[in-house]
DNA sequence: AATAAAATGATAATGATACTCATTATAAAG
DNA sequence: CTTTATAATGAGTATCATTATCATTTTATT
């Protein structure tokens, strides 16, 4: 994501850059394609803003998750990590070593295919998800 | 997952079947498709083994993920949900909807297909994500 | 029946996240 | 500029899901 998608992001939803908002901001800017949880971040961004508590933190991570400048995902350990917005279409596809837990992107479009790729990579595919968000017929219909 | 197939899993993992596993194992065949937390397996659980404890679900619904017997999945919400395992190959597919949270089940491989599959059911697809779990080339190499 | 091993339930501990509130920083108005 | 109103912050507390501990109970083995 750019820089001049960033800044248009926030100011069409009025957000006031402080100092540590700002710090919170170049630590994800400086980790592009990182999946980094809450403590990973204040740990970064105390390097810039040393006061810098955990509430500001989770309320910055929303906040800019709601503005669409970060992912907000959770893997199969029971938080939350936060990623820089990477494109338009919103696609998350993620690889996750069984051994190490080491997250890897890529970017491809079909599931067979793409699991194919993997392979030729030298990875060792054990299984999948696919999650879907969408409103149900039911809440689409109240809408 | 048939009968059958349960307890072939448990007899080969030695695990003995008391009252509290039992009723947690029932309510979990009775709940077939559906994505049950510690909370929803307890309380449906007590009609069955009124003493059982939380402690009891969640060692119980960690042991029988571990035989693969059920899957343990997590979605956006800070919890883990339960599901008897119902195939060999471990895929999921999930639709959630934004408004009500509602977690359907789908059966499709390709991506593109899926969403229009589930636009024509009446869905409003927003957003999908699709983690592959796997061993990365290091790990790979290692084993 | 006696003994050893395993399982249970109650409760406490933990970790991630959300909430509350007094204090501080910023912006707008005079 | 000051004053005043509004927003943001950090510390600490609360909450929720999950895990760990431990005394008691159940089950299996001798």
């Amino acid at each position: 994501m750019t820089d001049r998608l960033i800044w248009q992001r926030l100011e069409e939803s009025n957000y006031r850059l402080t100092q540590q908002r700002q710090a919170i901001l170049d630590v994800m800017k400086e980790n592009r394609g990182k999946h980094l949880s809450a403590e990973d971040v204040l740990a970064e961004a105390r390097k810039k803003a040393p006061n810098l508590g955990i509430a500001t933190v989770y309320r910055t991570l929303d906040k800019l998750s709601s503005f669409e400048v970060l992912y907000k995902t959770v893997f199969d350990e029971g938080k939350y990590r936060y990623e820089l917005c990477e494109d338009e279409n919103h696609r998350h596809h993620h690889v996750i070593c069984l051994s190490c837990g080491q997250i890897t992107e890529i970017g491809e479009d079909l599931l067979s295919k793409l699991e194919k790729h993997l392979e030729s990579k030298g990875f060792e595919v054990v299984d999948h998800q696919l999650i879907m968000y969408a409103n149900c017929p039911d809440c689409k219909r109240k809408k």
